[in-house]
DNA sequence: TTGAAAGCGCTAACAA
DNA sequence: TTGTTAGCGCTTTCAA
């Protein structure tokens, strides 16, 4: 509390017997002073322990060094994942990335949105699924739109309905794979379990599985969807659900890993072995898929290269149309999944 | 781009024809002005949409309402759960998050203390272990001093060595606790794995894992030390190699859980039992290590209430001398671990 | 190559 | 209760 405040540019331009002027060139490197000169100050500053102040430069030089980025929760692996290719390119960069937990709930992402433009972030990753309801995007929508008007610049990760760049995971190309998989091997009676159907990463993957469905030729109402929180517990709770209410089902598909790691908790306590009494399949291929017993038959997508994707799309300059970027999702067979037992 | 500016507190001050001053009182919701004028400002405010500028208001005011937030590798479970409780709190009181990676590199980690400072953070939350060498935690001790001087607030987690207020996981005692379990359960044949030996968190475990040796009677040569990268690939390394060099072992004592996941994942490539024919434990217990097959024994460790904890620490004053808040790390047992096979 | 000075958008004395 | 005004620490013209 008493202690020496923190010198400032005017303290080394000072010791330096320079004006600010010539300290803040020298120490940005700007043209403009003598080699000798820059020296100097540069040597001043670093032995004085001097740190610019970022508020003052940013409201001078009307500039920003730090990226924005929005997750619903930084616990699920998902966005871990995504948050620290985020952070890798912004540390390469030497920006700072603030980040902050939307929950899953559009009244709080909003204030979060609101948050990261009052601290005059440059640009803003939204990672995570948007929302069906229009109400909320709306909002949402508009606060970005103004964002980007005054010249930020947002990428979306995962959500496409808003227009601007995008990297886009093949939600709905995976949950075909992984649904043609699994008919493949012989399942009639899948049940899906899923997180809420109001995100759309979930409409998008739950599309992907009826078109395989529909492939097959088997009419969707066959497939029951049930709905859980998007977590592991949720999955647990589904697939009790499912024990109960479908108990013909022959495998379970989860919408995410997450939740399939639930499923495999439940199906392990009930005795039912995987993939003989029941197959199941996840979806992201978190790290700890493959490390499963058994291991998680999935669909992979490369979450920290969307991380990556998406802030080096953020830091180019806008184009006239948005850009998408689309992000293949492969299934990943592994030892989950497996032939229905014969009944 | 061409876009209007965003909004400033004169404009909204001129559109209810008050001043800035009486507009800056209305908006912040101080004393002073009458609930009728606050009330017309806060509207125009709003349906301008206007968004106060954070480096003008902390600037001018010195106050500062973000937290930086360093942590080793958030796709880390350990470091994502600690993120996760220190946004929370952060959430709740309005504060807004910067966070980055040290890499466990001693060097990146002062540029990123370095960088918060620049963002002129009000409170410093450092994650992860410290490190051994006396050099480096010497040049991130100054720089942090200087913060604190200047105000600042810190708070580590898990590294005690500095003089600051710290929230303190039991290292020492859970990996004595999970020692005592492998012994009373037979074992005489253990080998630890663990990462970088070069870490305070990893000499505070190995300290618990000797006096629990000390007690037994047992020379602490008879339990090799395998040291590789604390992750999960360190721990596939570590265990190949505990297998070739020290084959008589019958439990695996893995100083985290990735480590301990890499271990059972060697372990089962090789068609070896858990824990029939061999024991397997972690430490820290996250959130997946109960989901595992067979779920893992380990040491708990309740992480995201860490997170909660320091932040809440940093927001109180400073006191005198240093506080220290200790979390309890509780033995879990579970399924890797049972008595060694007989030899 | 250097310096003086005008802001950036806001808060906080101080006056009225 | 309200307004005026002086900065906060920096960048950036504009002159010298």
């Amino acid at each position: 509390m008493t202690g020496a405040a923190a010198p400032r540019l005017v303290d080394i331009a000072q010791s330096a017997g320079v004006s600010v002027a010539t300290a803040s060139r020298a120490l940005s490197g700007r043209q403009g002073v003598s080699t000798a000169v820059a020296e100097r100050v540069k040597e001043i500053a670093e032995s004085l322990g001097y740190i610019g102040n970022v508020h003052a430069r940013s409201l001078a030089g009307g500039t920003s060094s730090s990226v924005g980025l929005v997750v619903h929760e930084v616990a699920d692996p998902y966005f871990s994942e995504i948050a620290s290719g985020v952070m890798r390119v912004a540390g390469q960069r030497g920006l700072s990335v603030q980040m902050c937990h939307s929950g899953r709930d559009p009244q709080i992402e909003l204030r979060q949105l609101r948050t990261l433009i009052a601290n005059r972030v440059g640009v803003i990753v939204v990672a995570g699924s948007g929302y069906l309801d229009p109400e909320a995007e709306r909002s949402i929508h508009r606060e970005l739109t103004r964002f980007t008007q005054a010249g930020g610049r947002v990428v979306a990760i995962g959500r496409h309905q808003h227009a601007t760049d995008a990297v886009l995971p093949a939600n709905t190309d995976g949950a075909q794979a992984v649904t043609r998989h699994l008919l493949a091997l012989g399942h009639r009676r899948v049940a899906v379990i899923t997180g809420s159907l109001g995100l759309t990463t979930v409409a998008d993957r739950l599309t992907g599985v009826h078109r395989a469905l529909a492939e097959a030729g088997i009419p969707r109402e066959d497939v029951p969807v049930i709905e859980a929180p998007f977590t592991r517990d949720g999955g647990r709770t589904a697939t009790l659900e499912m024990l109960g209410e479908h108990p013909g089902s022959t495998a379970v598909l989860a919408l995410n890993d997450d939740m399939a790691i639930g499923a495999l908790s439940v199906l392990r306590s009930r005795s039912l072995r995987v993939p003989e009494d029941m197959s199941v399949t996840g979806f992201d291929d978190v790290p700890v898929a493959a490390d499963l017993s058994p291991s998680l038959t999935t669909v992979r997508l490369p979450m920290q290269q969307m991380g990556e994707k998406a802030l080096e799309l953020a830091l180019r300059p806008a184009t006239k149309r948005p850009r998408r970027v689309v992000m293949p999702a492969t299934l990943v067979e592994r030892d989950s999944s497996g032939p229905p037992r014969r009944s």
